[in-house]
DNA sequence: GCAAAAGTGTTCTTCGTACACCCATGA
DNA sequence: TCATGGGTGTACGAAGAACACTTTTGC
């Protein structure tokens, strides 16, 4: 009932700052109604050639000591939970991702046999070139999507919903350049795809179908052949022209589909 | 990085359950770390004739008192963030829905001016003849999607969000039958369809792109004519055969797409 | 009785798919 | 030099889009 939730939410606003003038580490903060404690992690996905993979990170500590988990950490009171996720990123893996998105929030009460603890869980998307410079903690590790290790708490599960989420994701949108430098090839734009989508094209369908979106354009630092030359040239790079899709999709023009 | 957070773990969880000995009402949990409230937001929708709809309900205090807001409430220590947006449709609306989903969570610092909540947001679908004899609260109301009045807190953009989840998904999954009765003509169908997607199609390639599916079989009360009559015949109705589509999604043979 | 909605099939065009050869690259 | 991978075009079939007429239904 309305007046009921209204009541619970004043309640609950009656923090008690206890001890805004107790030494630092004293503080504690009081609610007439207990409160979960909320954090983000984050699935960080980045393509290799031929291979999807994710970052993941060795446990320390009790519970799940030594098992490998998504970086992540608590909300804080003046940050947003796509900040948090950021940030938390930026202070584990020293990593800027190229793409962040929230896919699903992970609220099983168990999950955590501590405390109650609510998850906020992003898929973030990185360029290979990225990650060379950053991701300098000993603790953290590349392991490839086909082949993971155990993983803490829920996060077996965390991960299949994100792998779902982008597999649904690429679909429509083209976030798979994120994974990929400014300039690339055909070939390895399918590698992507079919490593995502776990399936195979048939390559010459395979770029038709990109190139006909209009979203690519072909490297000027391509070997240019004569006008009439016969088979094979050079390898093309091309690039995608994010300000033509950005028009597409103000258009409604856009529709990708693989 | 890794030990900081297993720290802030172990901080907050030593809860001070302060006074599970004193009188109910004054019972205060308290944390060595401060915690956002969590709550539940439910966007139901209901399509009725040509239109979708949606439930909103009159708040009776401030902040925003008078204005429109989607039913909701906190998060108990016992329960999923599904189960509460489940129990809480009930308590409010008395209405059990066909479908829920969770669609994002949101979680602006200032969304709440009383103070921090985070807000996991779901969409649940329900049909017209579940409506009746439900929804008994005063200050309930459907509003067309069309025409909404101004909303509380954040929810004009929890609404954006909502409409935009429930459009990608009857892209890809039948979920516009939960709106639906048991029994309905292609033409309801197709209105749906056009309702949600602010769409139009042809008649007669809707009806035939949706009876390719091989989802849908004839109603068995469907008055049945001679063999090679002529024209039209009378009011077709069909149901959904939800048994067929679990066989095909098993068996990755679905693929919708409007 | 009349206007609006609903049942019904065919044609054309577009898109997806299957498929083969030649050449550059690097082991 | 040989195997692998990459550039290139065409023909066929399936699916989508455009489109008209007749009958029922409800005002």
């Amino acid at each position: 009932m309305q007046e009921k939730v209204d009541k619970t939410i004043v309640d609950s606003t009656s923090k008690v700052a206890t001890s805004e003038n107790e030494k630092k580490d004293e503080r504690v903060y009081t609610y007439k109604h207990p409160h979960p404690s909320v954090t983000t992690d984050c699935v960080i996905f980045c393509f290799d050639k031929k291979d999807l993979n994710v970052l993941l990170i060795q446990r320390g500590v009790e519970p799940y000591k030594d098992a490998w988990a998504f970086p992540g950490g608590f909300v804080r009171m003046d940050e947003t939970a796509e900040e948090c996720a950021l940030r938390e990123l930026k202070e584990e893996t020293n990593l800027i991702p190229e793409h962040i998105e929230q896919f699903h929030t992970f609220t099983e009460v168990d999950r955590d046999p501590r405390e109650r603890v609510i998850s906020i869980a992003y898929f973030a998307l990185i360029k290979k070139s990225d990650v060379e410079g950053g991701d300098d903690a000993s603790d953290a590790r590349w392991f490839k999507v086909k082949d993971l290790p155990p993983l803490a708490f829920d996060h077996d599960y965390i991960f299949k919903k994100a792998l779902t989420a982008l597999k649904q994701k690429i679909h429509f949108e083209p976030i798979g350049f994120d994974l990929l430098e400014e300039e690339f090839s055909i070939p390895e734009l399918q590698r992507l795809y079919e490593g995502i989508l776990n399936a195979h094209f048939d390559r010459r369908n395979f770029q038709k179908k990109m190139l006909q979106l209009g979203l690519l354009k072909e490297s000027e630092h391509n070997v240019k052949r004569k006008p009439n030359a016969k088979g094979r040239s050079k390898n093309k790079k091309w690039r995608f022209i994010m300000e033509k899709y950005e028009e597409m999709k103000t258009n409604h023009q856009f529709r990708l589909e693989f």
